[in-house]
DNA sequence: AAAACATTTAAGCAATTGCTTAAATAATAA
DNA sequence: TTATTATTTAAGCAATTGCTTAAATGTTTT
């Protein structure tokens, strides 16, 4: 970063900018966190297969790119992902292996649900 | 997607993923949507400035630069992603120009502010 | 009008993303 | 054990992302 070109405003109020960068560092591990779960979730296939998953609490890698109409490989590096993430978890039952969400991070995923659903009803209206 | 990898799946349920591809569709909109936003709240310094435009009412680029330690084109490129994705809006006093959050996502993105919030509280216990 | 300041825009580039195809694992069935 | 099914992994590649530097645009001050 050139130094020459940052701006040098009178107006900057310091203090401001010294607490700013304080809130900042005291929430650097949330920060990094949560912003890696939104990452997953800004993926409009993977925020779809997590409303999914919450709909019909366990489903298979077959079944999403069914569902989804995408190739298999495709779904289960997708899956990958949210499992790297802490997002979801699986279960084994014979060759067929079931993913579904984990519970800690449905409170932050529920309010995606909720809106996603009444998104649906507004529009209805229109 | 070729046809000849897909699994057989004997055991698919046809009436549960006929169900799920209805569900999908019946959101699409909700889902480009929301996927958009959490795509830009997904990055770390997007997600850092909109949890400082919260706290702080309304920054300037130069401000943000200066506390996230990042130049100012760099950040100006991230407020001008979040304006076209109506997460932000801007107004002019003389040559500086403050960004505030837009109300309409408030809603959706509060969640996110508590969540940082707590998570900090929760690792002094540690 | 010219100089200074705040911001934006554009071009360039390394790194990442998300798919494809092909091959490798793993479990079941013949 | 051989074939079949379900899933994962790996390599390759086009598209996107997020920065950098340099130039352009606006606004204020002199």
């Amino acid at each position: 970063m050139d130094v020459n070109q940052s701006c040098i405003r009178i107006l900057a109020d310091t203090e401001q900018i010294k607490e700013c960068r304080n809130k900042l560092n005291a929430n650097a591990n949330a920060f990094e966190q949560l912003s890696g779960l939104l990452a997953l979730a800004g993926n409009e296939v993977r925020l779809k297969i997590m409303f999914l998953l919450e709909e019909e609490n366990e489903l298979c890698p077959c079944d999403l790119a069914d569902i989804l109409g995408m190739s298999i490989p495709a779904i289960s590096q997708h899956l990958r992902k949210m499992k790297d993430g802490n997002v979801i978890e699986s279960r084994r039952a014979g060759q067929t292996i079931f993913y579904s969400l984990k519970s800690e991070q449905l409170q932050l995923l529920r309010p995606f649900f909720k809106y996603i659903i009444n998104q649906d009803s507004k529009e209805e209206l229109v």
